[in-house]
DNA sequence: TTGTAAGCGTTATCAT
DNA sequence: ATGATAACGCTTACAA
């Protein structure tokens, strides 16, 4: 047996002068087998393989620190392992808890994701579906951007395993996970009513395109409206402060008991008057709510409002991003169950590559409702779950006071 | 010339039974040509082929939507195109920014990144070192975990190209890219100097393991001292409520002119007297400040604080995430290229990729220092590129009342 | 149990 | 100017 590893007579076929990574061939000559065994060691088709040999296939790996190549690997065998992640924005915190869930499927799955940031540009999606053909990847998760795009009805269309990620396309007709979204907006109108919310905001980003902004709109008009209570729809423009701005200040009209709202109430209602507030009133139970058709979308809204409760102003928002939980705004969420979504979109998925053939499938979940302070009937009452509010911002935070 | 695509008897070696995607035998066939000549048209040596055989080729590709296999030709010509990008929290928009940099410099070189989410986790890291070596990557962009990794470093002493992102490794000797630390920790501290604060407090996460943070803390430490300040370090740990309560409470403490500040500054300094605080005093300009590490930092603290600014303390940070251009809170902060640095990462790869033999370079970049109202020495004194604060969060920002 | 040889889709070397 | 043919590193019949 051959122990010298840079070796340059080859007892294979090979000319084999090295400079270069190590192949199956080179593991073969040093451990002094076949290159099928060597392969069949790789395979884990051990139960074919004596003891001895398997030991010096071993040894031999290590000692050259060989890997296979994936990609001769993937010309062979006809499967790259590849799968491609589509993303409309990676700066959406739902994006990368998703994508969380899809690595951990993955590295069960033994897949490699590919994952892309579309930046919602369309040409951008395009691109990367392109490319993604070009590597043979095996499969496909996209959330897509919110635009219709001949190359995704493509795909759609031909043979390449698709999962949609939240949002659906008209025209493609693939497996597809998300939120439940009808049912989580239901759940958060009945919450808002049951808890004397009468005049309900809807805020989103424009929604025409974009499908699970628009069942969540629709679902919590329709509810809303079922239970008596008074929805509007608002359409915000985040890149535009001037409609973030405006979008305040229609809700704030609306808020009874607020000053400012107040105020600009009355001048809307009698300009000429310049009425000034009464002093004393009811008790000013809060009774117009905002519910924010993601995280993204309460972000600014949140930060305008500095952060905390508004008497008079119940907040809600679909998505429980990460500086919820730092915040005590008392901002009432929607948690989707990203991980779970992600790991069942690599499921879905897989079973598509290893040849399942069915109609298109359709997973939903559930939203977690988390009930916060600002969107309680009565801020005394109490409530399990309900998170403390910090009523004087002072530079120490109340719980360590 | 043939026209039939779905044809079973091929001119050339193949059986030809089609099932699955095209190859270039395929298109060889459809255009009546040699592959060879499908070879050239595809590789772009258009001026060794006739006009004729050229139209050929290019109808039947498109009829056939063909695409090169990527990996076959990884495979004959030993270059995949492929790029691992691992970063170490896709959480934090710095990623994110620098990826988008990344991703436009890949396009340009024709590139692949492969973007891997290595979520602070060591052997995440090493997983993906490992996947991407299987994958034939042909070079590395990693923005490191803070913490040692022998795959890391074996990579590095290896063969594959390495750029190091944001943050060096000990005994990993290569290219990398990153902000120019000492300079922007210097430009704050002299800024805050300038405007009159004293005591400077420097807030990281557990910064042992990660340079950038240690080069932040070194130099703005170095130059307060320098200009006569007193610098303190705090480290907080994001995770923990109370750790960012006791932060807020120590700068607090430290904050005269601040009712919270002052109580506990003065039971501080003389437990027993409990003096009251001094009427009237002269006007309080603002004589503490806090720079946090980075955006992630920063955050809590500024919703902690209601995202408006506090009378007396000046806040800073590293970093310019998008939330800051939201909030009126008058954080100054000090913006980074990030597209600039993904830019680079990229071309410096790109030339290793391409054989270049030399020492290891760094870039680094200067930081952009984005003055706002807090670090201010007299808020009435007008400045340009100061935004405008909000006094009072009513429901309607002051921008448009 | 182990090895030989063919071939995956491409490019490179050689003829023509 | 164009085409046959041999690799690239691997898997997989098929032999031995």
């Amino acid at each position: 047996m051959r122990t010298d590893i840079i070796a340059d007579t080859g007892t294979d076929t090979a000319t084999s002068t090295h400079t270069g990574v190590p192949t199956i061939n080179d593991v073969a000559r040093v451990a002094g087998v076949g290159k099928t065994s060597v392969s069949r060691y790789l395979n884990g088709e051990t139960d074919a393989l004596s003891p001895a040999l398997k030991g010096r296939i071993e040894a031999a790996i290590a000692a050259l620190s060989y890997r296979p190549n994936q990609m001769a690997r993937g010309l062979k065998r006809g499967r790259t392992r590849l799968i491609g992640i589509l993303l409309a924005d990676l700066q959406n915190p739902y994006s990368v808890a998703v994508t969380q869930g899809i690595e951990a499927a993955c590295r069960q799955a033994g897949l490699m994701p590919m994952l892309c940031n579309t930046a919602n540009e369309i040409d951008l999606q395009s691109r990367y579906l392109d490319l993604l053909r070009t590597y043979r990847a095996e499969g496909l998760i996209v959330n897509p951007v919110g635009l219709p795009d001949s190359a995704l009805l493509q795909i759609g269309a031909g043979g390449m395993p698709l999962v949609l990620l939240d949002r659906t396309v008209d025209g493609v007709d693939c497996d597809s996970v998300g939120l439940d979204n009808e049912r989580a907006a239901r759940q958060m109108a009945d919450h808002l009513v049951d808890n004397g919310f009468e005049t309900l905001f809807f805020v989103s980003e424009s929604f025409a395109s974009v499908s699970s902004r628009r069942e969540r709109e629709a679902a919590f008009v329709a509810q809303a409206q079922l239970r008596g209570a008074t929805p509007h729809t608002l359409v915000i423009d985040l890149a535009d402060p001037a409609s973030i701005a405006a979008v305040l200040e229609t809700v704030g009209a609306a808020t009874v008991p607020t000053r400012a709202g107040k105020r600009a109430a009355a001048a809307r209602a009698n300009p000429a008057a310049r009425a000034p507030a009464p002093a004393a009133r009811a008790p000013a139970w809060p009774r117009v709510a905002l519910l924010a058709a993601n995280g993204q979308t309460m972000l600014p809204i949140a930060i305008a409002l500095g952060m905390r409760p508004l008497p008079g102003l119940g907040l809600a928002t679909f998505d429980d991003p990460e500086w919820l939980r730092l915040a005590e705004s008392g901002i009432t969420s929607l948690r989707q169950p990203t991980f779970d979504i992600g790991v069942n979109a690599v499921q879905l998925l897989n079973a598509r590559i290893d040849g399942l053939d069915a109609p298109a499938r359709r997973r939903t979940f559930d939203a977690e409702l988390i009930v916060r302070k600002s969107t309680l009937a009565k801020p005394a009452r109490a409530l399990t779950g309900v998170l403390p509010d910090n009523p004087d911002a002072s530079l120490v935070p109340s719980s360590s006071s």
